[in-house]
DNA sequence: CCAGATATGTAGTGTTCACTACAGATGTGG
DNA sequence: CCACATCTGTAGTGAACACTACATATCTGG
């Protein structure tokens, strides 16, 4: 039994055009015939492939968290707390206005709110979201543990905060603001973190 | 000549139905029929009173800027930068936990991003949330001058960080995060406004 | 070179969408 | 009571949507 004829394009390459158009327009704004033309494929491919709209969204959501996790890792490598929320929030400031890729985040400009039959969608980038903040507040436990924030300090408080300011920045950066008006709410935002240092 | 006959329907009950499912569903989730069942009428008179689909979001967007309208007075009228701050993410937090209401923020909720033919939408909500920050902005340059603030503050950074931190709350409120948790982050958000006070 | 398997391109499918034509209902001014 | 103006409900309109049937093309294993 032959395997078949194989696909003449790269599902990597493939996903990313997705990813730019899912990240442009929004899971229901963006159209197949959209992302059809972005991925250089027919429908059919596309569904061969990824199985329907929403499961290219995963596919395109799983390729931009594994991109994205590398980077965090360098985050929480950070030898504390204040820095490792200096190098997230900073580095969440250059990349959300990166002119490489449409402003903001993926995880948000995907979808927040959706209509009937998409439901899940806005669960799916929530649970992604979530992911992100978990590693920081492991981290910052670890930072508690090590005296590096204060015995009084909420870890789990801190990541969320952390991750809602991130959330907060991406929102401004899709509406318009610059990379400058960014670091300094980033700069801000870290002080909070400052005061909770020992 | 008559004057014709009158409307059955109360605009402002129905913009308050119409609200909730741009709330809940966004502009593109949302779909006339939904919105005609809501608000207990027929296409026709939602044409004849409010123009179109977005005619209707932006008359709701009015509605909800003008509820919220008093309560941004009595958050900038709290005595300190710090007290404003507070005031401001402790009220989100509620707020956007009110079992009366969708979770989240209709300035966020209703669409970060859009499809082609309805890119100002996400522009009309920015816009809203930018009257929002300057308010906050003007109520920080003359805590500022009132020496509340430090010399060394950026009434702006610090205005367009409350606004980040309210937005990044009502994604996370939008996704099942509970009023403790936003309140916890608020009470972290308002210790960096702490720094800043002289 | 043949049989089985998978990919591709063309050209649709039914459904749902925002929006509206039209006829009848209900009001006001004369 | 009549002419006119505006609203309401029924029943659609064309367009755009996600998705797919089908014939053809290109591979592997024997």
């Amino acid at each position: 039994m032959g395997m078949g004829r194989p696909r003449e394009f790269d599902a990597d390459v493939a996903l990313d055009q997705a990813m730019e158009v899912f990240w442009r327009h929004g899971y229901e704004g963006a159209t197949i015939a959209q992302l059809t033309e972005a991925m250089g494929i027919n429908p059919p491919s596309l569904y061969a492939c990824f199985g329907n709209k929403e499961g290219l969204l995963k596919a395109a959501l799983d390729r931009y968290t594994k991109l994205r996790g590398a980077w965090m890792d360098e985050v929480v490598a950070a030898p504390t707390a204040r820095e490792v929320a200096e190098r997230m929030l900073m580095g969440i400031a250059d990349k959300q206005t990166d002119p490489a890729n449409p402003p903001g985040c993926l995880l948000v400009q995907g979808g927040i709110a959706c209509g009937t039959g998409s439901e899940n969608v806005p669960f799916e980038l929530a649970a992604r979201r979530a992911q992100n903040e978990d590693q920081l507040r492991d981290r910052f436990i670890r930072a508690k543990a090590e005296g590096d924030l204060k015995p009084t300090s909420d870890p789990a408080a801190l990541a969320r905060y952390v991750s809602a300011v991130s959330v907060g920045m991406g929102v401004m950066a899709s509406s318009g603001a610059d990379r400058e008006a960014l670091r300094q709410v980033a700069d801000v935002a870290v002080q909070a973190v400052e005061a909770q240092s020992g």
